[in-house]
DNA sequence: TGTTAGCACTCTCGACCGTTGAGTGCTAAC
DNA sequence: GTTAGCACTCAACGGTCGAGAGTGCTAACA
């Protein structure tokens, strides 16, 4: 593919055509051009910068009487310029129509998805920061009936996991609480690794009680899992199908189902810690998803912690406005999950 | 409407056309039924046979020359004979599809309703029961970071919710033990409800630590709450597209908007506790579902909670399958949540 | 009285056109 | 380098037509 840089005004005909097929989504001819866009030039001139465009791989005729559409080098080259530095100003609609929307705590992730897809009106994707190296703050047997204790792992950065796990009819809430002190003690400050390895030890010392032990072991080891693994919420998946693009009813059966395996879903999201990135179709390598780009932004959680907060679309999209939102709602994650 | 009886050989031939149409999706002609089904007859005499049914509404015709199609009326009739009782049989396939995937216990539900959608390839609903009355069996408060703790409710049931809330800092394990062992004394054996309410007179007793109070408040009234609204989980979603009835993009969106809005969705399901239920099309009164059936089963957790497992798809759905598989993965589930 | 063959009729669906209009590339003039 | 003009291409639209499926009706038959 050709690389040669292209001249101002070949990047503003070609700035052009994006947005007017992203607002009309069928392709854009020399005319329209000449007449919205670029009042002072012919549609004859256009052409030949149109022509040359093509040459250089950034457009493509879908069939020689149609317009142009740009291709995926087109768009790389739109979304790069929105993504130079300090250009995603934060969309203050975006944020109050989040702000407005959180009542429970609970569910900001779920809540920030279906905030962003009305919004937006398309797909949005919202992800809770990996954790890694947790480290148990408190370990604890809540009694409950019949033989059963829920056991509780607290970590340092706050996270709770609990299971109920069977121990000896003959412990009461203190005899529980007792065996909490010890294995608090004893376990306090370690990583739910260690936590795990360190069980054989010390089942001598407890006497026998190896029930609890296992359930410790399995809880850890559980949590251990489900923080390296990140959690990842879908809302307003059926906004795909407002879009032209998708009114081939296979094409959207394939997006849905891509949104529906958390593994594809995940393969889609990006991996690095960038403020904002925009994928775009076949950048991503996934067939089902040709025709789509996802954009994410980034929020942070702490110290080092960062999730994802992100729209799947077509690739004809305003990623403009898209961005300004993403940046608006993350940033209000962020204050929201920071405390 | 006609609600004159019909003659048993009017029913096997509705019968049979009801069950070409499912395969089908097309009208259904009268050589069809007269080769296929009812080869003693010629089609002529079908035809008649049809002419009559389609006077009581069993039939209808999309237009003069095409065949016929059975209405809500003739759908009623057909899965009220699949329902009389002890006449749904549990697939024992879709037993094995569902018990082999799943593995950890906290998702039997989100399991519970992919396999169901896989298997069948239809949406499907899985609903755990609501829990109306629960009383606390124990409450207790783990010490976490930064003058925080973590406030843990079991209910007799075995349900269990947990807050974080705020404590004066000077409080460790031992002290936050103490009032765990105080207030589970009081409070033990009311219900959420109860507790909600007494938490005034005790906080006089307390002597000071309205927080946390206040988080006991806060959470039972949470958990009366989300015990009360049942919890439900969907899963294939996707899978209506691959119906010709919905590959009508507009219907398709109505369909999956329906599944994204908590409150419609609850409205599909029965309010009942019948072993089955089959509700089809417009006896729902949606409009966006006029062409669905809603078929569910079922399950019991414990004495009297029960909860449902559920398909939704086309009205032209094969309704005993459905109900076998259904039947299926609802009695594994009863097994696996009953202990 | 119920069943059936035969036939005319209706209506959808797909194929096959000509027409229209949008858009292009090329040429020649400015 | 820009532009007007023109011939050319091609998708989309609309109309026509024949084929095929299926019906209702009639008349004959058991």
């Amino acid at each position: 593919m050709d690389d040669r840089p292209i001249d101002s005004r070949k990047e503003r005909i070609l700035r052009a055509i994006i947005d007017d097929y992203i607002q009309t989504a069928s392709p854009v001819g020399s005319r329209t051009i000449s007449r919205k866009y670029e009042t002072s030039l012919s549609s004859a001139t256009i052409r030949n910068e149109m022509s040359d465009l093509e040459e250089l791989g950034y457009l493509a005729q879908p069939h020689v009487s149609a317009g142009r559409v740009p291709s995926v080098k087109a768009y790389r080259l739109y979304v790069d310029r929105l993504l130079e530095p300090g250009t995603v100003p934060q969309d203050p609609q975006a944020k109050a129509y989040f702000s407005q929307r959180v009542h429970q705590m609970e569910d900001v992730i779920t809540t920030a998805a279906q905030a962003i897809s009305e919004f937006t009106r398309y797909t949005a994707v919202v992800m809770m920061p990996k954790q890694l190296e947790l480290r148990v703050s408190t370990l604890q047997l809540v009694p409950m009936p019949r033989g059963s204790a829920l056991l509780v792992i607290v970590t340092d950065t706050g996270a709770i996991r609990d299971t109920v796990i069977r121990v000896s009819e003959g412990l009461d809430g203190d005899a529980l609480y007792a065996i909490s002190r010890m294995l608090t003690e004893h376990l306090a400050g370690r990583t739910l690794q260690d936590v795990q390895e360190m069980l054989g030890t010390y089942s001598r010392q407890m006497g026998g009680d190896a029930q609890v032990l296992q359930g410790i072991a399995d809880l850890a080891s559980q949590m251990a899992r489900q923080s390296a693994t990140d959690t990842v919420t879908v809302g307003g998946s059926h906004n795909i199908l407002n879009y032209p693009e998708y009114s081939d009813v296979e094409k959207a059966r394939a997006f849905l189902s891509v949104l529906e395996e958390k593994e594809k879903l995940m393969a889609l999201l990006p991996d690095g810690r960038d403020a904002f990135t925009v994928r775009i179709g076949p950048e991503m390598g996934m067939e089902e998803m040709d025709g789509c780009s996802v954009v994410t932004a980034s929020y942070q959680v702490g110290a080092d912690h960062n999730g994802f907060v992100g729209v799947i679309g077509p690739t004809r999209m305003p990623y403009g406005r898209v961005l300004s939102a993403l940046s608006a709602v993350g940033s209000a994650l962020s204050e929201m999950l920071g405390e």
